[in-house]
DNA sequence: GTGGGTGCAAACTATTTGCACGCAC
DNA sequence: GTGCGTGCAAATAGTTTGCACCCAC
């Protein structure tokens, strides 16, 4: 894979920030360094990067794909509210593959945990109705 | 709600297969008994019952939605292959909520478990490629 | 009879792609 | 110099919505 000014700072700013931004939002933090990047070019970079593996492409709820700097394997918590995903400290069980395995007899490669809930912030904004 | 003649058809079309097929499969199963039914209405009761929590949306990667008559939590299996998707027996671990709970201050609601593999035909399909 | 539900088509959102040009190698 | 990568714009895929009519209650 060739090396472009595009390329590395699309790399970059994914990497500075612990949210877990959609090609838009990257595209726009992006375009602060490179004023003329196209759209298109964003999603074809972070497509071929987590292709690579060099980053990691979450496979949640939600219709805009969203993409993570960190590709070892790690879980989210996304808010019902506002959408934001965060990552969980959680230990990642990678038992859990050897058991869907037996279970079907599929080739288990990995899996991902999602949990759902009230950030902090919609809470208080939504004055506690979600009890 | 009301019962119509299309939203029991779709409920019922539903609850007859394992698998957990897109908004435009269901409506391929359901034109079979009502050849009018238009797309736009499979999508608004699909919707409309997940948020009655009679159906589940599921929160899994891909860009179509999928849709599961069974609303109780369970795991899932996805073929990087075919797109299909297969429930699991595994059980549902309630204690993670609270651990993630715990973690972050959030309001935790629940959490999906996706695991990605490839199913015995994409294997077969592949010859065995994907070691 | 009334209002929620439907069919249809148009609109919308997110993403992908064709093409001519540019730059990394 | 060659061809992968880019910018741009048009195309596509999936989903949502406005509106007039229909039918469950």
């Amino acid at each position: 894979m060739r090396k472009t000014r595009q390329r590395s700072a699309i790399l970059e700013e994914l990497r500075k920030v612990k949210t877990h931004p959609t090609a838009e939002e990257v595209h726009e933090m992006v375009r602060r360094r490179l004023p003329r990047i196209s759209l298109g070019t964003v999603y074809r970079n972070l497509e071929a990067l987590s292709a690579a593996g060099t980053i990691r492409k979450l496979a949640t709820a939600g219709s805009r794909k969203r993409f993570d700097a960190d590709s070892r394997n790690h879980y989210h918590l996304r808010c019902v509210g506002c959408g934001r995903v965060v990552d969980l400290e959680l230990s990642v069980e990678e038992r859990l593959n050897e058991e869907a395995a037996r279970s079907t007899g599929y080739r288990v490669l990995g899996h991902e945990l999602e949990f759902q809930g009230w950030c902090p912030d919609c809470l208080d904004a939504a004055g506690e109705e979600h009890e």
